[in-house]
Order: structure tokens, then sequence, then C-alpha cells
DNA sequence: AGCCTTCCCTAACATACATCAAGCAGAATA
DNA sequence: TATTCTGCTTGATGTATGTTAGGGAAGGCT
């Protein structure tokens, strides 16, 4: 389990044993079964999560009462409300599980420590952080030049180990349509 | 001008005199007309841009030859294809300018010596990078929740700066509508 | 095993927006 | 000043998707 982690960060960082201990020192296990919650509206969001294993959603509850999921979460990913993260703010999403699944969490405060004493981490982080904005930036990009039936697609080609454990009318949600409008373009297929 | 980027700056890190003048010293600065190219697909991007004055629109042209506008920046923003930027690849937009417009630009080497030397800059441009994360998230679940005519609304409360000085119908394309769908809702209002 | 829950599909009809076409007004240029 | 260009609006028609309603299959629980 630790050596999930260490390999997912020996593929951008070099740490020495000795970085390596005290980064796994602040690192806690959270084991959450299915349908868990784990952030709501609200909260305080001190930590974010490594995803060892499992699958998580993130989504957004709107006035109305509908649902919409922003982000899914599967093995070696990172997940939490990272706009309450970065900002100190309350969270805005529910982070809920979709399978059983095991984390470790990070705390905020703990993480600052850590890029003072090694500041190699920074660099991680920055990693992280520019990935997940090239992500969404992609995601807009795709929702504006692509019809539905493009980005369903294109979604279970970048993400099949998504598109495989998660319920359709997620990945519809996901996708901004309703699941009806996904039968019709599975059908298509 | 120079006073402009220290006046940005301060209101997240403090520099003391030798700080800011070893930052400008890293700063170029660049004049371009209206419709001007700056950076365009393919191009090594070894560059972002802070805007003094002026106004630009980022956009991917798509293989129909349509054009998709991902962003605008206007004075004290920031352009680049920063996931060029970040991942030291080759552009994938056109960066263009819609009114004449005044730009200092930092070189991406220059900056990763400045972390060195003024470690304050890593916090900075993280700020940064964060910021535009939470944009694009708020973005996507704006498409997601609202319809048309409440995503144009929030763009004019957000972004009143941009929505007077460019055209509707690149408002339009931001949004990922047709003018004509767009003339249709202001006319509602 | 029976029942309930969850997930998915289908059809009919409604709605939001795209597409095509054209016209107008104001600004820019020769 | 006349012409051209740019940006915007409008109407008719088409298309993609939403909404409502219902049914069926598989899995989970008692």
């Amino acid at each position: 389990m630790q050596s999930a982690i260490l390999n997912h960060i020996s593929k951008d960082i070099h740490l020495t044993k000795e970085e390596q201990e005290e980064f796994l020192s602040i690192l806690s296990e959270k084991k959450l079964g299915k349908k868990e919650l784990l952030i709501k509206p609200g909260d305080s969001v001190t930590s974010e999560y490594y995803v060892v294993s499992g699958c998580l959603k993130a989504y957004y509850l709107d006035e109305n009462g509908h649902k919409h999921i922003i982000q899914f979460a599967v093995e070696d990913w990172w997940i939490s409300d990272f706009e309450a993260f970065f900002n100190n703010a309350p969270a805005q999403l529910y982070l809920e599980t979709i399978e059983e699944s095991v984390l470790l969490e990070i705390q905020k405060d703990a993480l600052e420590v850590l890029y003072q004493r090694i500041p190699k981490f920074e660099r991680f982080f920055r990693l992280k952080i520019t990935g997940a904005f090239v992500s969404l930036r992609s995601r807009i990009l795709s929702s504006l030049q692509m019809n539905s039936k493009q980005r369903y697609l294109e979604f279970c080609n970048s993400y099949p180990n998504i598109e495989k454990r998660v319920p359709n009318y997620h990945i519809a949600n996901y996708l901004g349509i309703q699941p009806e409008s996904l039968s019709r373009i599975r059908k298509e297929l």
C-alpha cells in the first residue's frame, strides 16, 4: 500500500530513503465502504487524498437538488475539494465512494511543513496541479468542439478504468447529458 | 508600467527592493497591434505573459476550421498556452490580440532561476495556477448546471471588463453557443 | 426463494439551440 | 463622400437532447 504511493511519486521526483520515511510519516490511512461520504458542503477541507484502491466521485448539488459529478478518482489519483483545499474555504462538493476504497490522507498543515523540509515536494504537487489544470482545459475544449457521442467515446478511451466501473448514468452526468441520451448514443455504436 | 506588475504581485507576496529589481530584470516588454498573433500551433512556448494593457484571446482551431475561444486576458491577467508552457510541448492554441496590447514576457528558463533565487515566487505562481484551476472548475460546473442565458449573465457579471470590450460573437464562441443564440438571449433581457 | 433496489433501455413528445439566409447599422478605408 | 467591412439581429426550418412514462434485467437483501 505504501509502495503504491512511493511508486506514484517516484515517477516525478526521486527521494532518498530518509525522505521517503518522512513523507510516509505524514500519511494516514482511511478505509471507506461503498457510498460513504468523505466530505460534504460546509466541511472544513484540511486534507487531500491519494486513492490506493477503490473509486470515488466528487459532485456538486445545485439549488434544484440536481447532482453534477465534476470528478471521478480511481487508483493512483488524488481527490479532494481542491478549491476549498487551496483557498482554506469550506467545501462546496460532496466526496463519496462509488466502491469500497482505501485512501491515504495528507493534512494540509503537514504538507506545508513537508515543503519546507523537502522542497522537491513543491515540484511534485505543482506537477499535480498543472496536470489537473490541463485535464480541465482539455475537458472544456472537448465540450466546445465535440458532440456528446464524440465526448462519450473520448471518455471511454481516456478513462477505461473508470468507464468499466461506474454506472452509465454517472458517466452521463459527468458529460452533462441525461442517461436516456447516453442510451441512445450507445445504441448507435 | 512596471508598477502595474509590482502592484499585482504585492497582493500575494511581499518583496524587498532588491527582489523587485531582480524580478523586473527578467521581464521584457512586448507591444502588439490589433489582431496580431503572439503564439500559433506548433510554436515552442517558452514564455508566459502579463497583460499590462489591452485584450487578448486564446483559441483552438479544430479540424473543421472552427475557432473555439478558451480564454480571454485583459489588464492584470496572465496568458500563454499554459499546457504547452507547463509541459515543454508545442503550442496547440493561437494567442491573438483583440486590441492593441502591451505585455510583459517572462521566459520559462528565467522563471526557474527566479524560483531558486527567490522562493517566494514559487508561492506566487502556485497561486496563479490554483486560481486558474478554480476558474476552469467553476466554468465546467456552470456549463453542467446552467442554461446558456444564465451562463451569459454570469459571464457579464464576472467579467464586465471583457464583456464591454470584445464583440458579442466572441462571447458566444467562448460560451459555446452561436451568435444568433446570443442575440436571442440578449433580446429577452 | 421472493422481494426490493438499482441500473438500463425505449418510445412519444417538448424544448433549446443550430443552421441557413438575409438585412441593417456603424465603423473603417480609399 | 462612397464603398467596404464588421458586427448584430431576425425569421424559418432542422437537429440534438430533455422530459415523461414505462418496462425489464440483474444484483442485493431478508
